[in-house]
RNA sequence: GGGCGAUUAGCUCAGUUGGUAGAGCGUCGCCCUUACAAGGCGAAUGUCACAAGUUCAAGUCUUGUAUCGCCCA
């Protein structure tokens, strides 16, 4: 073996090897009577893998692998979604290279082009998957255009059409009027933007009096419907029921009373322009208001309303609304205003509140069983306190726009006759069926929004409609792993289609997983700079490349300036190279249960270090039992039973913190037995014990035995390096097989744990540590012998340094271990305690008394102030009558352990303080 | 405005049914000891945001306050 591990090698070749021998197939275990699926939250198939991906796709791995190790038949099942919008817009901007629109080219051309794409460069995410180690069903990868998903798209709609839960009808949309389509709620990103208030003066029809009206979209004026006051405002009272007239316009509007209005903001009047802002609308509905819609498509002002800004793009139109309310002396004043400015997430335009005909999914019904799904616990959420957030928005649910007015996607099976009658259908036959022969028919150029599609994915990827043996076998899925952002867009659209469709939950738990943010808890985004590419992490990145791909593509120069700085500033040499078992293990132990995850350079480098921590122990096996026989059945030093022993203790907690999702945890204990346990302890003991006959088979057997469960049971977070150790142990251990990946995960073997051994190696790292201790604070070299004596000792700190002296001189580097009876005049020495025994190191020369009695001080400093919490607790009556009487034991045990320390350094400090 | 969350060592975070506050990184010493300097040995560092309450006992439970964050309207 190499003396430092190298990542890079060893995950090449393990990736080619499970892909051959197919070993990540749900056909492995295909007889185990227990079954174990997750869906792989599918990624947009325009985007790559980013550290959120990453995160998530290492957690399901791990589970999934863990899953697999445990014999279950283990699906995860893999796949891409079409993303609608995000597709067809990087299509759109290839040909806008070319001087191409869509249009010119047409819509099937242009859908020939987006397919052309996808095979070129669908794979991008699917391919950095690899790399990840990710363990998914390739063979089972989906799509969701693909026929049999777009198959269960389309009878899903039509079934739910014909149940009346799928209409048509106009109503308000969020509306891109660049891309000139609805886009939901997750597609529109609020923003704070400095904007004003301006007030307006409307005057009331017959009558000198005005009403200010503060507004921040002024431009609206054209399709206000009303002006509206708080009903109980007495500013206004006799105002309510009268009209205004419309600045601008001919027209008159009604002043109306609704206690939606907040009487503080702005006059307390408000202009209600019910086709142009969500409130307004609903207002509208309330008092019957006109919806008078006064933007095109592109939003532009249109013709509905006669006026002088018709053709006007919305904020040209704005400008010239003030200017001409200012000429006329309507323009009352100007504040500077914060607002929330909804902005397209991929154009970055203003989205309008906009009247269309859309295709909705009538909710409520639906939502109902998928509350109680959750209330009755058929769903778990993990951590328990999102069902709080899932409830809330269940309960306020709003019915679903599903039409998109793009080309890419699902297109809604519904078609047209010359009279405006809809046909829904499966297919064209069907819907001619329907309309009669004859009748000519054109179907709906909308598409269906992809979340409609990912609602189905739990099911529809194992072949729903049909009733498949996939589908039985591993629907529901055991755990859904995804991120907060998508518990309202996905996650329940996914409980209430998969209830409504399968009459089961899609899946058992969602467990929500934090967001990684940069080291400073900034959100990565494009635009900060800030993004860490994961495979940059595994592979390492030079400055330079880093720079260029931070900055590459700025729209601002000023910004590219200032992440240039940035990067500088934190990646001075770039990025090395990690490995993919670096970056895993540390999300991993970033894998608590808070929202955000910092990723600190810091902590992957930690844990790359553990990686060659590990790699160097195997070595150290290697070296030492490369010639060896193994005797499985040897017997076992004590040293051999504690490491067992602590093996099992591991196991056990390894399994709770992997039930509760605590990969944190888990792997935080992994790391304590590996580095503390068996690196710190157990390779060290075992050192003189391979030198004895009498210890080394046991101890060999030991030693490759807890190897190689070591990296089985590390093998689902790392599972590259685990795997190269695994192999290059087999002819140690005997076997022959050609993956880690087909060993079984290692089980508690409680005929292996032996607490009177653990107690025995406590008591001899004591020892050890007493004297490492002394040596440290004397500045005695850690190589130097030492010969020691011991007194006040008992007869099982006898038996125990009998049996311990050869690892005692080779731990602590003593030279020898002297008895003294209690009566016996010890030399002058720095004394360590092990419980009531006392360790004496003869000071000879070798120690400063003056060290030494400040030492002792300390010590007994420490131990006094234990003593007098000890006391103070004993002393209260309240606590030794009304404790527990083991928690009062206990107590009474530390204070006597503590007095008697304090006794026995204190008259050590007697003695040296008089020599 | 409604909901959720956070506040623990210099930094990033654990802390399981209340029972002596932990880890990693960083810092400071001493060591290139044949598995590992990507390492070893040792050390220092906390009014657990604040206040009150429950309790024999509170980082942990209750209430309030402050600061910060996220989501929804």
């Amino acid at each position: 073996m190499e003396k430092t591990y190298n990542p890079k090698q060893i995950e090449d070749k393990y990736r080619a090897l499970w892909a051959a021998d197919n070993l990540f197939s749900s056909n492995v275990n295909a007889s185990s009577d227990k079954a174990y699926s997750i869906m792989l939250p599918p990624p947009n198939v325009t985007g790559s893998l980013h550290m959120g991906h990453a995160f998530q796709h290492t957690i399901m791995d791990i589970l999934t692998r863990y899953h697999r190790g445990k014999g279950e038949q283990t699906l995860w099942q893999p796949g891409t979604d079409h993303a609608g919008i995000a597709t067809q817009m990087v299509v759109e901007r290839q040909l806008a290279a070319q001087d191409i629109t869509r249009h010119q080219l047409g819509r099937e051309k242009f859908i020939e082009k987006i397919w052309d794409w996808k095979r070129q460069s669908g794979g991008t995410i699917t391919a950095q998957m690899r790399r990840l180690g990710s363990s998914v069903d390739w063979e089972k990868e989906r799509f969701t255009m693909d026929e049999a998903m777009s198959n269960a798209v389309s009878k899903v709609f039509v079934q739910l059409h014909q149940e009346g839960l799928i209409y048509r009808g106009k109503r308000l949309v969020n509306w891109d009027p660049v891309l000139h389509t609805a886009v939901s709620d997750l597609e529109v990103v609020s923003v704070e933007e400095q904007g004003s208030l301006w007030y307006m003066r409307y005057p009331v029809s017959h009558s000198d009096e005005v009403m200010v009206v503060a507004t921040t979209r002024p431009e609206t004026l054209l399709g206000d419907s009303a002006v509206a006051v708080h009903p109980e405002d007495t500013r206004y009272q006799h105002l309510i029921g009268k009209t205004i007239d419309l600045p601008l316009t001919k027209r008159k509007i009604n002043i109306i009373a609704d206690d939606y209005v907040d009487q503080a903001f702005g006059t307390g009047c408000v202009k209600i322009t019910p086709a142009h802002d969500f409130n307004d609308y609903e207002m509208g509905q309330r008092h019957g208001l006109d919806i008078l819609n006064i933007f095109t498509d592109d939003a532009k002002i249109n013709d509905a309303v006669e006026s002088a800004y018709v053709g006007m793009d919305r904020f040209v139109a704005r400008k010239q609304i003030i200017q001409d309310l200012d000429a006329q002396g309507l323009l009352e004043k100007i504040e500077p205003h914060k607002l929330m400015v909804p902005r397209g997430d991929r154009t970055h335009a203003v989205i309008e509140p906009y009247m269309t005909d859309q295709w909705f999914v009538k909710v409520a019904p639906l939502a109902q069983p998928a509350i109680d799904a959750v209330k009755e616990g058929k769903i778990r959420f993990i951590p328990e306190n999102w069902d709080k957030t899932y409830f809330n928005w269940m309960e306020n649910i709003q019915d679903w726009c599903i039409s998109r007015q793009i080309w890419w996607g699902h297109r809604i099976p519904a078609w047209y006759d010359e009279k405006g009658n809809i046909f829904v259908a499966n297919s064209l036959e069907e819907a001619q069926t329907q309309a009669g022969k004859g009748v000519k028919l054109s179907q709906d150029t909308d598409v269906l929004d992809t979340w409609f599609s990912s609602a189905l994915w739990p099911f529809s990827t194992l072949g729903w409609p049909e009733k498949t043996p996939d589908l039985a076998r591993f629907y529901p899925t055991d755990v859904l792993v995804t991120g907060f952002d998508i518990i309202f867009f996905w996650v329940a659209r996914m409980i209430m289609f998969g209830l409504k469709f399968t009459g089961e939950v899609p899946f058992k738990d969602i467990y929500i997983t934090g967001l990684i943010k940069d080291g400073h808890g900034q959100k990565m985004s494009k635009s900060k700079g800030n993004v860490l590419d994961p495979i940059d992490l595994i592979d390492g990145i030079s400055l330079e490349d880093l720079l260029e791909k931070r900055t590459q593509g700025m729209m601002q120069p000023k910004m590219a300036k200032k992440i240039t700085q940035q990067t500088k500033q934190e990646f001075a040499d770039g990025i090395p190279a990690f490995g993919t078992d670096a970056l895993r293990f540390t999300f991993a132990a970033l894998a608590s249960f808070g929202r955000d995850i910092k990723f600190d350079l810091k902590r992957i480098e930690g844990y790359r270090n553990f990686c060659n921590k590990l790699w160097n122990a195997s070595r150290f096996v290697l070296m030492n039992l490369e010639t060896a026989h193994i005797t499985p059945d040897a017997p076992l030093s004590v040293a051999d039973q504690w490491i067992l022993s602590r093996l099992q203790n591991t196991k056990i907690k390894v399994e709770k913190h992997l039930h509760d999702y605590r990969l944190d945890l888990m792997s935080h204990e992994l790391y304590e037995f590996v580095w503390g346990d068996y690196c710190g302890w157990y390779l060290e003991l075992s050192k003189p014990l391979l030198a004895a006959p009498s210890t080394r088979a046991g101890t060999q057997a030991t030693l490759i035995k807890v190897l190689n469960e070591m990296v089985t049971l590390l093998h689902p977070i790392i599972p590259f390096i685990t795997e190269e150790i695994f192999n290059q142990c087999q002819t140690i251990t005997g076997k022959n097989s050609t993956s880690l990946m087909t060993q079984a995960y290692p089980a508690v073997d409680k005929t292996l744990c032996f607490e009177e051994s653990e107690h025995e190696i406590h008591w001899l790292q004591t020892f050890v540590l007493g004297i490492r201790k002394i040596r440290a604070e004397m500045n005695i070299p850690p190589t130097k012998p030492l010969p020691c004596f011991v007194q006040n000792f008992s007869t099982i700190d006898e038996a125990y340094l009998q049996k311990n002296a050869a690892i005692l001189s080779a731990l602590a580097k003593t030279s020898q271990i002297e008895l003294l009876n209690v009566t016996d005049e010890a030399p002058e020495s720095a004394m360590a305690l092990v419980g009531e025994m006392k360790i004496l190191i003869p000071l000879a020369g070798l120690i400063d008394k003056d060290q030494e009695i400040a030492r002792l001080n300390k010590e007994i400093g420490k131990l006094e102030q234990q003593k007098n919490q000890s006391e103070a607790k004993l002393n209260n009556q309240k606590f030794t009558t009304g404790a527990p009487a083991a928690i009062v034991e206990v107590e009474r045990e530390r204070l006597a352990a503590t007095l008697s320390a304090i006794d026995d350094l204190n008259q050590q400090l007697t003695k040296i303080s008089t020599l």
